[in-house]
DNA sequence: CATGAATGAGTATTCATTCAT
DNA sequence: TATGAATGAATACTCATTCAT
């Protein structure tokens, strides 16, 4: 809505948009760096302005409040681990199973950086709840998803409740992503000691 | 530290300390309270007053920051959890592995109230760093002692990261513990397979 | 409410008491001025605190909100103007009709110097549209009892329309107080036509 | 001043000519009904460029500032009523007084709509105070000349404060052409009284 | 020592105005 | 010349902290 995105001509109009593309880039950028750094509240909308070098104006024409600010932010994760989940699942027929849950594990970590603001926009408590849930649903769904295909025995209270132990440890590989060698390792092992014995082993 | 009121039994003088002491135990209970319903920066210092019924030029004779406050806070939930975390590693030895893990779980699960403020407070982001360091020493520390009783055979350097992994299953059952009775029910699986594949059956 | 009027014992915290009290009125008094001035929208709160040597923090303690300062304003006025108009009322009777007309326009010219603000403050789009009413009903209350004491043969809706008419007379008259003194004299006169042939003389 | 463009008849260059008149034509519109709503400060800029239609750069363009929008408003409502009260000036001899007082009373309320726009502005401390003045000036001066009209043997000083008084009940009946029948009819006495009275009698 | 009124730097947000395209 | 994105000073309001009583 704020973003202007409908691509015009070519020409003329081109260059308008894709500066304000890039601006939009910039300030997302910016605010989730300082967002994972500083969590939310301590976060100033000047601040974000300065650290993308756009006018504190220009910050709220595109983003009339903080809070929307923070929730583009997040949609804008929610598509990214989505469409992620997404692929993973399509794989997880076609992977062992130790593969898969490297794979997961992997992911997990390499998105590591902009999840850090993730968390922390989802922790902060003065941001719209919705959001918090439709990310949530989102991982929750992507990693049922993949559970029913690994083992389609499982009856749906069961895969959900799976699915959901599986969040949390997704959550704690992404959140601790710069761990020691070793701390990965016991990550990775634990991913696939739960998917062979709890996921794959049952039913 | 500008918090101790060492009791005297002088009885006139007594009721002075007493009510001191009680004073601090309020403002803290309080602010614990505050913090894990509304995060650290939403919650104010007249906030915390009037919940403690104390006077806000009293609450500053106490604490005098909202820093100094929540690293007292944290500080007190580290003392918790360092006595509880000895208790756990002097019974380590004594309980099968299973029975372990369920108290391990358990042990993050009971504490889980307390806990929520310490969470926030550790995300926090406007707290000084020190404290969380220092907080998570403490449980590493504690775990790493129960897992050294398990598994003696085991290197310090392994030893130290199944402590830290160990230390993040903690963390996360203690986050969801209001999560279903089967979500809780793999996150005790989870502590098990761990326990026993992971660390006593290594070395 | 934000006004502390509860008058304690006398020695300790009537001083306390009193300090309140005047800075409320120094508050409420620029603030009339600097509406009279510049109207509503034009004054800003940190001028109001400036000019009535209070700091930004104690004005907004005292009156949390730039509309809430504008009604406490226009309730003061009202006050004023309720009791003047009660006692003038109450002499109807005892005045000749010229006499009672000259009151009137005295009692308008008089109350000027507040008045201008309360003009603004009514005007005004962004205050309270609620005072606005109650100001308007105080002011034609008064005044269709003086009518009815002047006239009691007329009935209840022509004393309303001329109540409402009187209102007008007074309003220019308050509003213009500054005129010259032929003009003035021509605002008397018109109060006096008005009341001997549209008021004493009908019905 | 920096609005006038004097339509050349010239067929193809014509349309840009005439529709920057349009377009003028179309601000002082838009900006008379929003001042009208809202109220001077209320009103942004951009609002008003929206609802005439015009880009925000356009309208800076004929009205290089807010206050120069408002004087330019003024100063046609000043055009507007001058021509009127000269023709109501033009016919005062050829009415009976009463005629011409209702006439008076109609000019006033019939002006009304754009009359608020006006109203606002004069209101408006952060207007240009010339402006004010000269709009009263304006109205001042026909009413004078309608007065010596009517009774020619008034000195000018006793017609000039004659003419200030009637300026007032132009105003009242103006800002409150929204009353009740009733009260209008007071307002239409009121002003047959004032010239029977005030005006023709004296001298 | 306790109290709570007073302080003022800091925050999100708006809007008149400018200027590159 | 027309456009509307960009600018930043200004505003209402908050809250950690101080200090007179």
């Amino acid at each position: 809505m704020q973003v202007e995105t409908q691509e015009k001509r070519a020409e003329g109009a081109a260059p308008k948009q894709i500066r304000g593309h890039l601006r939009v880039e910039a300030i997302l950028g910016a605010a989730g760096a300082l967002f994972a750094e500083q969590g939310y509240d301590a976060v100033t909308m000047t601040e974000i302005a300065a650290r993308s070098g756009t006018a504190i104006g220009s910050l709220y024409r595109f983003f009339p409040t903080k809070e929307i600010l923070a929730d583009a932010l997040l949609r804008r994760y929610r598509d990214h681990i989505e469409t992620e989940l997404a692929a993973l699942a399509r794989d997880a027929q076609a992977l062992s199973l130790d593969a898969f849950a490297d794979a997961f594990v992997d992911h997990a970590l390499a998105w590591a950086p902009d999840r850090a603001a993730a968390l922390v926009l989802i922790e902060a408590r003065s941001v719209g709840a919705g959001q918090r849930e439709q990310f949530r649903d989102a991982l929750r769904e992507g990693l049922a998803q993949a559970i029913a295909r690994i083992n389609p025995r499982l009856p749906a209270a069961a895969a959900a409740a799976k699915a959901r132990a599986l969040q949390l440890i997704f959550k704690i590989a992404a959140a601790n992503a710069g761990e020691s060698a070793e701390v990965l390792a016991e990550m990775r092992a634990l991913a696939r000691l739960f998917l062979r014995e709890r996921v794959a082993g049952e039913g």
